[in-house]
DNA sequence: GATGAATGAGCATTCATTCAT
DNA sequence: AATGAATGAATGCTCATTCAT
């Protein structure tokens, strides 16, 4: 009897799936990816699968949903609380989101998601939706914080926040293409987004007013 | 009268099928583009296409020396040749880059070999090394002659160089990815870019010397 | 009412599988032979084999393991029990060996190695080991054993093996390949080989030691 | 001008063709031989191939015409013209054949012949009337001339053809099938066939008239 | 709830053969 | 006579999905 704890974990099973199927969309991108290896490695049957995901398409988006959303409310929960001045919170903004690039797993959503945008453009624009404008959004909010306290000179805010985003998109593509590859592609993901952020500040600074 | 000339193409004959191959990839990725799509839409049979190409990566590969080397070498030799101030060697290069970026078909490639670097990993060694590195040094040698001249403060060229190119792999994954779902979704991509290097020139502006 | 039980086969169903290659094989050849027609022959899908087999060589080579090894053993069982004279040994695994002959679909499968073998060099080998080499050795010593019971005169005993089996040989691909090009091309097999261990028997016999 | 010697080849091109399929079947087997292949080998292209044999049978066909019928006809002069014993024209006939067997290319013929049947059952009806009938016939000749001058026991002549035969026919399969696959697999042709005239002779010896 | 045997549509690739030049 | 570009039928294999148990 080595097969205990068969019931009760109905809860858990769903959970469990993904997990398996981030770790394989993640190893072999999501077409290399069989329905029968995720199941596998969660320790379940195909059919057990399908009994919770009525189509790969359906485990890739659940992935995207489960994972990047409950990120993106924490981030716009800092946001909304900042006091500081708006460098500052941007710095901060900087740092979650960098530390989020650190977890190799979650990273290789978004390059997914674009990768097979062509292929599902309902994912493709539910992400745009519920992560790309609500993120480009929430970093405009900041931006125009920045320029009503005087503290950035005045630009369109939607335009720089994408431009502030841009780096990080750089690091998701090359974290997960090329590092791969090799371990000497590696690149200092702090030390990047820092100098990003440094010539930001300088380039958004409001003018002197001598 | 399109049925004239069936034979003796042997010279043009590599060119109209990747011209073909490109069209399918932009519209549908390199997966969902099959072999004798390819060759219909050049006018010619599956077995053609094999006599040119010996299998569909190597359609791809070819696509990718074909597009992207010339016009690196393109930009190459403007850099070389220029003579006027780092800022506006900056500004021209952007907008070579920039007109590059209009062409709908060329801007899949990038997009295409981010997209299935797993699967054809040697693919994306190329590419990383004729494109990427070689288009990073380019980037890094100009701001190296703006700091050499004074026009810029000191900074990791290699690394600014990264940063220098972020908003165009933005503008890649945006125009590939999110545009094709919704006319609205459209960016403008000159505001973007001028944007991007109005913000990095006054962040890299040498420090007044007073 | 063929179309009950269709679940659950597990355990017939590579028999199944095997039994209509077999079939086919035998038929049109191994080249000729669809993997889509076996599976059709044994009522199943192209799916349901490759559930089975990985691939039209693993189907060849299941064959062959299946089909050969069973009566070699059997006939070394047999030898190995015996106690009368040798040349009663001998007849009686000529007549076992003739028996096997009879079998019309088992013959096709040494046949089918042979033709083979520059494709499957692997299954050549194999072959050359598990059944060729193996059966020799098994003859070689029933006539080492007649030897040294002074009943044979004294030669080579693998040497004499092989020529105790070209007849066998010999009618493996005359029935495969000429017989089924017309009826009237059928050879009495018992004859042959009668005739064959009659002047054999003779050839082999010890000196009168007068 | 490297291209000297054009015309005038027209005789010589069929046999020149011919010769390169001859080494391509005999290295690779009939099915893996591409036309291109033979075409090549001969320096010719792939249409000249055609311009002389109509399709990849018919070159088969023209193959097994060419080599086999010029090596029966001069083994059937041979035994016209003999006059000395017959136990001493079988041992010529069989040095003959023994020759033939030597003659690695010449000997991938009848296994193909043997391995292709199926897919050209015309070949093999023919191959059957023109090599295995006339020759197993003209063994019988001989053997009917020994019963006749007493020299042999009688026996049906065409059975023991057969048996005369068997063992070259094992040496073709052998030498085709296993020799390539390891040198160490090769067989003494001359010994083996040797003893086999050895124990043939003996077993059809006249009974000793006391 | 869970299983896994069964399905079959889909696609890359090969190569004998044709025929305009 | 000779060429070689073009053709397209044919087939092994994969894998998402279904469903009887």
């Amino acid at each position: 009897m080595p097969d205990r704890l068969p019931r009760r974990r109905k809860e858990t099973r769903p959970a469990e799936l993904l997990e398996a199927a981030l770790d394989l969309f993640a190893e072999k991108g999501f077409a290399a990816t069989r329905m029968e290896d995720i199941a596998a490695r969660a320790g379940a049957s195909k059919g057990t699968l399908y009994l919770y995901f009525p189509s790969k398409q359906a485990v890739f988006e659940a992935l995207v949903h489960s994972a990047l959303l409950p990120n993106m409310e924490r981030l716009e929960a800092v946001v909304a609380g900042y006091e500081g001045s708006t460098p500052e919170l941007l710095r901060t903004t900087l740092r979650i989101l960098a530390r989020l690039l650190e977890n190799r797993r979650l990273i290789v959503l978004p390059k997914l998601v674009l990768a097979e945008a062509a292929n599902f453009p309902d994912l493709a624009r539910f992400h745009k939706r519920a992560v790309v404008d609500r993120g480009l959004g929430l970093i405009a909010s900041i931006l125009e914080r920045g320029m009503a306290r005087g503290e950035f000179r005045r630009q369109n805010p939607v335009l720089v926040a994408r431009l502030f985003v841009a780096p990080f998109l750089m690091m998701v593509m090359w974290r997960t293409t090329f590092e791969p590859l090799d371990e000497s592609f590696a690149i200092d993901t702090t030390r990047h987004l820092e100098t990003h952020l440094d010539i930001l500040l300088r380039g958004l600074a409001a003018e002197e007013t001598p």
